[in-house]
DNA sequence: AGGGAACTGACGTTGGAGCT
DNA sequence: AGCTCCAACGTCAGTTCCCT
């Protein structure tokens, strides 16, 4: 009878989809029977009563890998799916690890010890041996006072382009406001020459002292040109000093770039800093933050404001031979396992990726906001987004053109709000008349979704024009179109038609 | 999965402006 | 002086989003 093995919430997941043969450190199995697979029912059991699971009956189960993991993790090499006798593969593997075996009853008896053959330190050091990180990533060892680790670098020259600007056009722009992009009064003048892009690959997302950054990918302009240097820790013992030289390399710069580094990154690293006893200002240092302002800006344009999902569908451009990021973990457990170089370089080509989107976002951040007509946003969700934008921090010059242009621009769906936005706009510029002729418009557009332009052409008969009666009919028509269950809505109407029929009568008498 | 800021929507409060 | 309107701001609870 085939079984299904894993471990794990996550573990189920995958079984479903490849059926692996997972163990934890502590060596329990957790099994599932394929005649089950509709309301699967997972049980653990300990390999010291696999046999007796065997003895049950249960004879055949499908193996992909054997391994032994720090964390439960899967496994990302590919395997051929076989059935076979548990006996017979745990013989295989046997004669793999060239270690007699002593009978087949001693194997399945203790699994651990199996295991433990198979994955000899010899074997892990001639791997290591084999493919190193040196031989498969440009860099190098470096030192520092508390030990060596792992450097990387890649030079970027001037006109390397990453999007639709030159890294050298990016290196030029000026200082611009980033403080109210990201409401830090310490980035007013933040100036890309003196910023250090920042972004680190980890172990997981769980936080806390379990987590730790392997790799923090740093950006920087040199000369014309740009840096990507990526600290690389080969062993866990490398950790000191990787955050002894990413310290030394802080204290050059004026300010960070990260993208939701303020909640991830940064936190992290200062964790570290922490675990390690070292003092670091890595969160007093102004940080700008790609994520917040582009969340302003481009939310609602694509499915999610992701880095990754800006890189394609905002600037264009698509990675060749990237690897999903919750695969890093992973790999870099097997690189620390192994010593094998041979795929970590993977996650080296992800971070280097990601630096360059950080930096042609930005790039992009300061064009749509220095001038957006320049700038030539794709979509009007991107113009009604950078309208927004521009009338919170108070320049209504440049917010109306491109509330304008967002309404020629955007489909029947946003059409709406882009109206209310241009037409509160022109109301409180005192542009009543053009704020009115929009409310018409609005009255006649087929995708109507509320009572808003009745509401306010009501206001503005009452107050501006003191028309009384006009007035009470747009209050009429607005009672007709609100939802029954907005009360507070159709008692503050009742009232100001109360109000106007009052207003009235007091007109007429005179 | 964990953390936490930002966002959203509903509701209440406050204060300035204009009118009677 | 007192009233009304309106916009801005505050609070709260629940939800969403992003990083590996």
């Amino acid at each position: 009878m085939p079984l299904l093995c894993g471990t794990g919430k996550r573990g189920r997941r995958e079984i479903e989809r490849s059926s692996p043969l997972l163990v934890k450190r502590n060596f329990k199995i957790i099994f599932k029977r394929k005649s089950e697979a509709r309301n699967p029912k997972f049980e653990t059991i300990p390999n010291d009563q696999i046999s007796n699971v065997l003895n049950k009956g249960v004879k055949r189960i499908w193996i992909l890998k054997i391994r032994i993991c720090f964390e439960f993790r899967y496994s990302d090499f590919e395997f051929e799916p076989f059935t076979m006798d548990l006996k017979e593969r745990l013989r295989q593997l046997s004669s793999i690890s060239k270690v007699p075996v002593a009978s087949i009853e001693e194997e399945t008896g203790d699994l651990k010890e199996r295991l433990d053959r198979l994955l000899r330190p010899e074997k892990v050091f001639r791997k290591r041996e084999l493919y190193p990180i040196e031989k498969l990533v440009n860099g190098k060892i470096v030192s520092a006072s508390e030990g060596e680790t792992f450097r990387a670098e890649e030079y970027f020259p001037p006109d390397f382009r990453y999007g639709e600007m030159t890294l050298s056009e990016i290196h030029n722009i000026p200082t611009y406001p980033a403080h109210l992009l990201s409401g830090d009064e310490r980035l007013k003048e933040i100036d890309f020459k003196k910023a250090l892009f920042l972004d680190t690959e980890t172990t997981g997302l769980s936080g806390g002292t379990g987590t730790l950054a392997f790799m923090v990918g740093l950006g920087f302009f040199q000369g014309d040109g740009f840096v990507v240097q990526q600290l690389f820790m080969r062993d866990y013992s490398e950790e000191k000093a990787s955050l002894s030289i990413l310290q030394d390399i802080l204290n050059s710069y004026q300010f960070l770039v990260t993208f939701n580094g303020r909640h991830y990154d940064i936190p992290l690293l200062e964790t570290r800093m922490i675990l390690s006893r070292k003092r670091s200002q890595i969160r007093e240092m102004p940080n700008f933050d790609l994520l917040f302002p582009s969340r302003k800006i481009w939310k609602g344009a694509y499915e999610n404001c992701r880095l990754v999902t800006l890189e394609s569908r905002l600037l264009g451009m698509e990675r060749e031979e990237d690897i999903p990021s919750e695969w890093i973990p992973s790999l870099y457990f097997d690189y620390i396992q192994t010593g094998d170089a041979r795929k970590i370089h993977r996650v080296f080509y992800h971070n280097r990726m990601d630096i360059l989107t950080m930096v042609a976002l930005a790039g992009r951040i300061h064009l749509v906001y220095h001038d957006p007509q320049a700038a030539r946003p794709r979509k009007g969700v991107e113009h009604f987004s950078l309208g927004r934008l521009f009338w919170d921090h108070g320049d209504r010059e440049k917010a109306i053109p491109c509330f304008e242009i967002a309404l020629k621009r955007c489909d029947d769906e946003l059409a709406w709000e882009v109206m209310k936005w241009l037409s509160m706009a022109f109301k409180k510029t005192g542009q009543g008349e053009k704020a009115h002729s929009l409310w018409h418009e609005m009255m006649e557009w087929p995708y109507r979704k509320d009572a808003y332009p009745y509401i306010e052409a009501a206001k503005y008969y009452e107050h501006r024009l003191k028309e009384f009666e006009k007035a009470i009919e747009y209050v009429d028509q607005a009672l007709t179109l609100i939802s029954f269950h907005r009360e507070r809505d159709v008692e503050l109407l009742l009232e100001r038609k109360k109000r106007l029929l009052k207003k009235k009568v007091g007109n007429e008498s005179r």
